[in-house]
DNA sequence: TTGAAAGCGTTACCAG
DNA sequence: CTGGTAACGCTTTCAA
């Protein structure tokens, strides 16, 4: 048809650049086939193709090197087989922890994964959204910001609502109060777990790092602590409730803070996080101050690192893989209604937390 | 609140479930335009258009929240804007920093960034490379296994090749002989290195924790470090040498075997990776040693955590996250001959190797 | 079992 | 400045 003449010229010389793509159309014709033949060979129902024509495609198309044009496929199939993944940081053990989860489903179930970093910007969020939402995707997965500014949160909701209208899938992880899948981590529960579990070891002084406000993970865990030591009639200063920036840096400067507050018989500092737990005893140690020793630190997450520190870190353990494995699931398996799949939590106490 | 009125309204003929996609058609027919036009105003050249049109194009698709097959678009331009990266894990701080370097310059030129975990499997990480080909990336990185087993190398290459036939653009991290473009990490130089800023310090008696033979990374790591102190007469004993997962728990099983094996008199251990040497000391201390005061430890990479341990680690840095950058705008900066790009390592001495 | 041809959602060329 | 209409690469009826 069009390729007698239609093509430009090109035909032998391709050898050195810009060699245009090959295309299944190339394939059938070099395997002399029509190009029906050859889509059914290389993906479709191969059962109704006569082997030897089936040898001849393959082979063509090992010839030449072809890869299927996935966009093409997506128009004419009208669909995809793309997860979209998106996080509020990669570099952070937290999101790539559950990016090993989401990674280890979506390949299991043959989705190829899109991620895309908000760091931790909601326009930037809603920005992805809109984008990732033009790929398509089988299904996408937001873990992260989850700020709880009104019009940020109105309009991502809108995005998604917009997509799942159109027979996507979304889940939701850790965010338990908007209309879809939810993979809900137990982030008040397990602080407050956690303050009752040092509360039993004996301390009594508080201090606490958080993130800022808005964050829904920060919100609920710092909460989840001071009314879970509150239960025993303790309350926790507001001077010593800092606010940092959610990393290991965030945690620097937090500590540093409080020993500029004056830490004045503070015995344990409990950070919202690991990572910014691992930041809290770290700048302790530069102000000469031994973690465990003079002074206890708890974080969240129990994230691989914390095992690493000296002392280890007590922390409450998220396993995070899981969730994001459980995410993509959620997501795979078209469920009907919103579901929320809770996931527990456990205190793990280790040596950053002494019994005194 | 925003489910109230809002969302069940539902444009009225569509029936509750897998609503169709609004396409450019539709947003074309409700501005009152044609598809052309309406093209045009959603993203082409907004110049040649009515200002009226294109507000009657715009509001309909908020309206409809529209979002444009980008697939369709692909397809219809010959081109995407996707960047695709290639890592051997998520979890591991290595590649989550030049994946956020990545992510950064190819956000930075309007890219979106499809990632895949190779898992450390070659046969996986060349059918990744398939099926990445297939979505028709404006540029692939790669980084990570490198193995150098002919076969596997040689298929790698072929469909890499294929890719940039095609027109793709593909960067190689760390494997300097390979006919691509290449950001190269300096790994045997910086061992050679800090092997002489060792000896410097006082040490003489070595072990090396390696990965399996086969990762050219450990492997240059190694023969670099290896070279470098006998540079000063001394020979790292074979029995000395072990191999191990490149991982922190493989850091573990090594230092165990280490112990095992007896380490009289063995002054330091050098890690090929932080993230192995970090692994060492928490299995070492385990076992009753105190890294840095009995035994020393030196890693390499220079990763985030390696303050965060107790005694701060001596590493080599590498400025992983510009690796990535660097990487992703030598791609973009589609240059004629494949270019190689060095980047410079440099020793950090730390706690976990006082001066003897 | 096979091939021709009609889409799929966009873009881009070409007349008006 | 605008609309009609051919592509783009592939899948999928529908006949043969």
């Amino acid at each position: 048809m069009e390729d007698g003449a239609a093509a430009p010229v090109r035909r032998r010389g391709e050898a050195v650049s810009e060699g245009r793509q090959v295309t299944l159309h190339d394939v059938a014709r070099a395997a002399g086939v029509s190009q029906a033949t050859a889509s059914r060979v290389l993906n479709g129902s191969v059962r109704n193709v006569r082997q030897e024509n089936v040898d001849r495609v393959l082979t063509a198309a090992a010839e030449l090197d072809y890869a299927p044009h996935l966009s093409a496929q997506a128009i004419a199939r009208g669909s995809t087989n793309i997860a979209a993944l998106v996080v509020s940081g990669v570099d952070d053990p937290y999101f790539s922890s559950i990016a090993a989860g989401v990674t280890q489903a979506a390949e299991a179930a043959g989705l190829i994964v899109t991620m895309a970093v908000a760091d931790r910007s909601p326009e930037r969020e809603l920005q992805i959204v809109g984008t990732l939402r033009g790929m398509r995707p089988r299904v996408i997965v937001m873990t992260g910001s989850r700020v709880d500014g009104a019009d940020a949160r109105d309009a991502l909701v809108e995005e998604l609502h917009a997509y799942r209208e159109a027979g996507g899938s979304v889940v939701l992880i850790s965010q338990h109060d908007l209309p879809f899948h939810t993979v809900s981590i137990d982030n008040y529960g397990g602080a407050r777990q956690l303050a009752r579990a040092l509360v039993g070891l004996g301390y009594r002084r508080f201090a606490v790092v958080r993130a800022r406000t808005g964050l829904r993970t920060s919100r609920d865990r710092c909460s989840g602590f001071v009314e879970g030591v509150r239960e025993f009639g303790i309350d926790v200063d507001e001077r010593l409730v800092v606010e940092a920036e959610f990393s290991r840096r965030g945690g620097c400067a937090a500590a540093r803070e409080l020993v500029r507050r004056g830490l004045d018989g503070t015995e344990l500092v409990f950070a919202v996080s690991d990572v910014m737990a691992i930041g809290v005893m770290t700048a302790f140690r530069d102000a000469g101050l031994a973690p465990g020793r003079d002074i206890a630190v708890a974080g969240f997450d129990d994230i691989g690192p914390a095992v690493d520190v000296v002392p280890e870190l007590t922390s409450v353990n998220v396993p995070l893989q899981q969730v994001g494995l459980r995410a993509t699931e959620l997501a795979l398996s078209d469920d009907d209604a919103p579901r929320i799949v809770p996931v527990a939590t456990n205190v793990v106490l280790r040596a950053s937390t002494p019994p005194r």
